[in-house]
DNA sequence: CATTTCACCTGGTGGC
DNA sequence: TGCCACCAGGTGAAAT
């Protein structure tokens, strides 16, 4: 389901809300490849801890743990983490904070109750989330492969994509180079830069990866500001869904008129994806 | 190495 | 209503 501005949106919801919390009680569904970290050492690090802050990297959202005694709420903010809980959303994944007594969702693989008397819980239909614990001490903090597409700079970005011949929309699908771009925000970016999704990534001018860097930057700033896109079932941490749907251009529009220049979407196969775009204003 | 394909899952939709 | 094919926000292992 969700791309960075997904994750995004979930980070800073559950971060708002369990913030300084502290980690009580665990509970795992036995679904083994869920967990890069076998459950039973997740449940151990888990409960006690105190979760300092929840922020993303990539498509990941990282939880930052610390070990505390038992100081106010008010002061955790400050702990020096010690241990991280990462999940990866998957294509369905959904991360909520909620209640204890609200009605469990079918696929909840995951709840963490804490002391306040909220739960953090992990719901994925098609299970192809992942969740993973990480021992600081151990000198195992998490790192995404790829670059930021907020943060990165022009050289950084051209240099990525130079010398390959695979298409550019599979290589801004490739998360050791960039991470956090999905099948829909690669799509909108390339339209908005106007570029076609099967021209070679070692190919495109300097100035048509400028293009893509800044209108990649701006449609995923956007993103974030509709709080994401809801295409048939993502929602944040609160369970409301985001509005960045209204504003694709071209993803799952396949046969409808393009907005710029009224030429029908088309829909090809790339890289195993759906891929859309305007054969008129991609070239 | 770089690149492509496919398996991993469940659920929704649309055609017959 | 049922059955079937196809589609869906992602990745990582295996094949080329």
């Amino acid at each position: 389901m969700p791309e960075l501005p997904e994750v995004e949106t979930i980070a800073r919801g559950v971060n708002a809300r369990v913030r300084g919390d502290r980690i009580v009680h665990a509970w795992f569904a036995a679904h083994r490849r869920l967990f890069k970290t076998p459950a039973a050492r997740q449940v151990k690090g888990l409960v006690g801890r105190v979760l300092v802050s929840v922020h993303r990297t990539g498509k990941h959202i990282v939880c930052e743990l610390a070990t505390s005694p038992n100081t106010s709420r008010r002061g955790r903010a400050d702990l020096k983490p010690d241990a991280q809980w990462i999940v990866h959303l998957g294509m369905t994944g959904r991360l909520l904070v909620t209640t204890p007594d609200a009605p469990l969702a079918t696929h909840t693989h995951a709840r963490l109750e804490l002391e306040s008397g909220k739960e953090l819980r992990f719901v994925d239909p098609r299970r192809f989330g992942k969740l993973d614990f990480r021992d600081l001490n151990g000198g195992d903090a998490f790192n995404a492969a790829g670059a930021e597409p907020l943060i990165i700079a022009q050289e950084e970005f051209a240099a990525l994509f130079r010398g390959r011949k695979l298409a550019i929309k599979a290589a801004l699908l490739n998360q050791s180079l960039l991470s956090g771009v999905g099948n829909i925000y690669a799509d909108e970016s390339l339209f908005h830069a106007g570029i076609r999704p099967r021209r070679a990534a070692g190919r495109l001018t300097r100035a048509e990866l400028e293009r893509l860097r800044l209108a990649l930057k701006s449609v995923l700033e956007q993103a974030i500001r509709l709080g994401g896109s809801s295409v048939s079932d993502y929602v944040d941490a609160e369970g409301i869904r985001g509005f960045f749907q209204l504003e694709h251009c071209v993803y799952l529009r396949t046969g409808e008129p393009c907005r710029r220049c009224n030429t029908p979407i088309r829909r090809i196969l790339l890289a195993g994806r759906g891929t859309h775009f305007c054969p008129k204003c991609q070239r």
